[in-house]
DNA sequence: AGCACTGAAAGTCAAAGAAAGTCAAAAAGT
DNA sequence: ACTTTTTGACTTTCTTTGACTTTCAGTGCT
């Protein structure tokens, strides 16, 4: 198996993952680590640790930035992939509402928290151009979803 | 996480504040302390205690001169109400922050249910054109706070 | 008492620095 | 040929630094 960079820092983060549910990581010293340029370490990040694969992204720019990757449990996580899927195409307020009613029913969230999705993604909270409405909506849900993905507190 | 100097200025501060309802600074000894130049106390006091988060600066220059930072106390639905004027402009994800920030500090809203909102009114959720997209936010906030107001005591 | 001087604060603002992000071209695999 | 990987120039965001400004209390002089 003749692997590349990118799969070696892939492994490399993958099993820094393997003690902790989230780490942090610096581009640059990775970027160092591994001789290679540091937008290389946001191309492994994007192809290996997608939301998809179960994998959440963090980060700040600036000085002292950081990257943080969280990895999000199994069981939940199938299913949040599948909501996913939902919110790949604008939402309507009813179906949105559906998804809601089903994350509360898995107990990903609660009842409050229910209420308060339920408010945000309501017409009155996307007062604006039809068109785009649901667009915005589904948009809402998805970082809504990745939000529930990250399992830290 | 204190990853710069400014998050640890915060931190000294913020529990500086945990017994006392207002402290009384020294920008320069500060400085001194944390060695660093005296407007970096500026900086953090400008980006982390602002009046959004519920903070009062006040301050004297000149001889014996001094910074005074208070939190702010009032009640909920004070705040509420207040909140709800924050609300009738268009907001920016700074000041959208600020306000669940606030939100949280004042266990309005817990820790998960905080970082539930920062995502949502987040540029990526609002992905659109960006002329209604503050305008969009505070519609957001103003439901969600109606929400809260609901279950008030 | 009133006034000017002085030095000790704090404030401002913009440049420099330090990350991370983006995007597309070039290179390498298959 | 087509897909994946590698590279680097350019952008954006946040922090740190420092030169310069403003304000004030105290002091000494008339």
């Amino acid at each position: 198996m003749n692997r590349s960079i990118s799969d070696v820092i892939e492994q490399f983060i993958m099993s820094s993952l393997d003690d902790n549910d989230f780490i942090e990581l610096s581009r640059n010293d990775l970027a160092k680590f591994f001789s290679c340029v540091p937008s290389q370490i946001n191309y492994v990040l994007n192809t290996r640790f997608t939301i998809n694969r179960g994998f959440v992204i963090e980060s700040q720019r600036g000085g002292s930035g950081y990257i943080k990757l969280t990895r999000m449990h199994d069981n939940d996580s199938n299913f949040l992939k599948n909501s996913l899927e939902c919110c790949a195409k604008p939402m309507t307020v009813l179906e949105a509402n559906q998804l809601i009613q089903n994350m509360l029913d898995k107990k990903l969230i609660n009842e409050r928290e229910a209420n308060l999705l339920k408010c945000i993604i309501s017409a009155k909270a996307l007062n604006n151009p039809i068109n785009i409405d649901n667009t915005i909506r589904s948009n809402i849900m998805r970082q809504v979803i990745i939000e529930l993905s990250k399992n830290d507190k």
